[in-house]
DNA sequence: GCATTATATTGATTCGTATCATTTGTTTAA
DNA sequence: TTAAACAAATGATACGAATCAATATAATGC
């Protein structure tokens, strides 16, 4: 039984379980255990039968397949607030397909599959909860990767722009700024000396005006044709992953 | 009734939808409606009922909110692929919290919560595929963040070696290079010309060793040191967004 | 009002990495 | 074996953006 309020709070906050009634998160985690590893420690092994799937409570584990010619690649590195295996269970995969190896001195919460599953068939209100919990994470992940993808500082500030401004009649736009002009840098990952270079370049160049605690867009499509933002974006395009060996 | 071939690939690859019997699929889609919407056109306005969510066939749109003093907000960007307001329907929320509105001429599906919501409440199982698909994706952002979120060349590269490195039997480790250079370089963002004098200065500093399609990894613990790669990294820490009126 | 502090701008310099050009090394096939 | 094609390494240079330093402007408190 969980009690500890350090684990309750890293638990509750997880989209797998912050949805849940507390009847059912008290009947879920009655079968829970947590338990250490310490680091080359296995959680589990390849081909494992996998009936329980995992919370990283503390410490960084990595997630592993062994390849016939004895090839090992990691897979994931999970750490604090991740769960693992989850996708197994959802699937119905009766076996690990990777390892699972502590890499620093971990602490861990096994949560049955079965005692999961069975709250999400008796109730299906409680799935549908949980779904809008991953909705909700989709769509966050997505604006991030998009907003990461975008590499220099002046295409950052241009997407920010573009999204942001407001009475956007015909091709003109206005941005009103009421945060300071350096936590806003801050907020594109710009310095505030890069931040006001590049207003005063954009401004030379006709693309902006800028009036006090207000930018003014004078042309909206020369600034979408002055920046090299994928018009289809990161979304839908699965990015290459490091699994050079298949 | 949804037919056309390509419109039934852009859904049926989607996480909401691929993991649906052919029954369910149909079904769902018999209520379902297509239809098109020009630039400045609006799908739904901040506050309409909510009775329905959208997948995005073509164009982009743009959802955002108007807040009592009459700013407007983009709050995200919709594109060919993306659902939206699908988290309102697992949420139960009655009313759009914002409005959608065409920025380049679109094409969506209209998919009735209610439908939706029938099949899963009727079939948990369904329910359960498909939260196996969005927990996939969800793990996949999550890699894909932790990669995006590190900067610099040298701090890729070390990212990848950790996560990569086998036989790690005490404080040494082994990468097998089973591609070509030039293909690594690129899958790490990196040209070919950096990678080599990466790997030649690391070298020089001791940290790695190179042998014909083998990097041997000195001393693991180094490594670590030589990268500001956060330890805690990008899980759990929900970046900040572009909010700053909140 | 003025002093104090925070924010913003501007200049000079440095660092990381891309780009271009050239050379060296390694496969592949005639 | 030797030429052709490709991959990798090395050098020179250019550019974006961070950093350091100084100054200017705006906001805040007394």
């Amino acid at each position: 039984m969980i009690t500890d309020s350090h684990i309750i709070d890293i638990v509750s906050t997880h989209h797998l379980f912050s949805a849940l009634t507390d009847a059912e998160f008290k009947q879920l985690f009655a079968t829970a255990k947590t338990f250490k590893v310490e680091p080359l420690e296995n959680v589990f092994h390849q081909g494992d039968e996998a009936n329980r799937f995992y919370l990283v409570l503390r410490g960084h584990l990595k997630l592993y397949r062994t390849s016939p010619s004895g090839q090992e690649k990691v897979v994931e590195v999970m750490r604090q607030g991740n769960t693992f295996a989850e996708a197994l269970m959802f699937n119905n995969k009766p076996f690990y397909p990777v390892a699972a190896q502590a890499v620093s001195a971990s602490e861990l919460i096994a949560i049955d599959n079965e005692t999961y599953l069975k709250i999400l068939k008796i109730n299906p209100e409680a799935g549908i909860a949980i779904m809008a919990n991953m909705s909700i994470r989709l769509h966050h992940d997505l604006n991030e990767i998009e907003m990461l993808s975008v590499e220099n500082a002046k295409n950052r500030l241009l997407l920010f722009l573009l999204k942001n401004l407001q009475d956007n009649n015909g091709n003109e736009g206005i941005i009103e700024l009421d945060i300071p002009k350096r936590t806003l840098a801050s907020l594109l990952s710009i310095q505030p000396e890069t931040f006001s270079r590049l207003l005063k370049k954009m401004t030379k160049e006709g693309l902006i005006e800028e009036r006090k605690g207000l930018i003014r867009i004078m042309d909206i499509d020369a600034l979408y044709a002055a920046s090299d933002i994928p018009v289809q974006s990161v979304t839908g395009n699965i990015p290459v992953q490091f699994v050079p060996g298949e």
